[in-house]
DNA sequence: ACCTGAACACCGTTCAAGT
DNA sequence: ACCTGAACACCGTTCAAGT
């Protein structure tokens, strides 16, 4: 066949593919994306530096729906708030996505370039330059250990036997529903809470 | 050849042997295993459920390592930050192993009863029970969270270029060495605070 | 019960050949 | 530059055959 008049592929249509495929099934592969976008696995390899490559575009979009808007909120502990509350949606929206773009660093441009003005905010609001990242980071932490959490939903505290375990099976069905919710609720209040004070000192 | 006079393998063995591959290369497959061992492949799956349940078994064994004795502790509060650490330590002594078993669910009862008893002890420290998963999921996810961060140490704040994000390589340089340490126990800290002023209320 | 040896479907990646 | 078609090494899993 060789070169078609209008290319058959872009990154745009094969990262779309692979978070539909995960989507679905929680996973994908280079022949599954070659299938629906009809077209032989090779050509894929045209478009993309391999499965890493893919893996690196689909972090980048699931990145890009943060609203980075959260940012520029006042006062400096809202902003970090709505943001921390925005790139866990961004995440939840896709959470079969999940185990696979918290494994690897953070490198797209794009996510960057929100640290970059978090780490502003933060020294504007006064806070101390070694403190600055150990904030971000723990933030950073708080948002992917409860999007991992939300991964796992049901799954995560399905107990084998109540009776091996009755205080738990017990505490599980006192919280019910918004389970995750209310842990990361819980968590980010913490966070701000300790943020606030460290600002002072 | 047949069925030796002693067995040839055990699920000790293949865990050990799991864990000694993903330690060196961050990855483990079952023919790598069989290699290791000198044995065929099909054979490891005489000892156990696939390829699955050998992530499940190095689940059990890396979680093995958690001091259980920590939860005795008194007061609950101290209880609970040496339990954390324990957890966070044990999952930090074989970091490439962290994203194989962060993204699945906890089923080990070993790990199990180690839930248990942190209910008893925040029950005990007169926590209302609604109250009490959410405290341990938001520590959970605090540790696990942190635990993600030092799967990937330099690597996950290589900066491509420093002129794009001058102010986050500046914020990083300020922390250095134990930056994943300080954002953990800087979260601990916060997430203890708030746990406390919830026991009162 | 436990191991061999062979098989099967699938994967990631490369590459000459075509336009 | 972009696609095909074929190839390669590797994977997870199964299973008859042997002791």
């Amino acid at each position: 066949m060789g070169r078609p008049r209008t290319p058959l592929l872009d990154r745009e249509r094969i990262t779309t593919t692979a978070l539909e495929l995960i989507d679905e099934q929680g996973e994908f592969s280079v022949p599954q994306i070659a299938r629906r976008l009809g077209v032989q696995t090779g050509s894929v390899y045209h478009h993309v530096d391999g499965r890493d490559g893919i893996v690196e575009l689909l972090r980048e979009r699931v990145a890009s729906a943060i609203d980075t808007h959260t940012l520029s909120l006042a006062p400096w502990d809202a902003a970090l708030a709505a943001w921390a509350r925005s790139y866990r949606a961004a995440f939840a929206a896709h959470p079969k996505a999940i185990p696979l773009l918290t494994t690897s660093p953070v490198r797209a441009p794009r996510v960057l370039e929100q640290y970059e003005r978090a780490v502003t905010l933060l020294q504007d609001a006064g806070f101390a330059l070694p403190d600055v990242m150990p904030v971000i980071i723990a933030l950073e932490n708080l948002v992917l250990g409860s999007a991992l959490d939300l991964a796992a939903p049901e799954a995560m505290w399905e107990l084998p036997d109540d009776t091996t375990t009755p205080r738990l099976a017990a505490a599980l069905d006192a919280v019910g529903e918004g389970r995750a919710d209310r842990a990361f609720e819980l968590a980010l209040d913490a966070f701000l809470a300790h943020a606030r004070a460290l600002q002072g000192a």
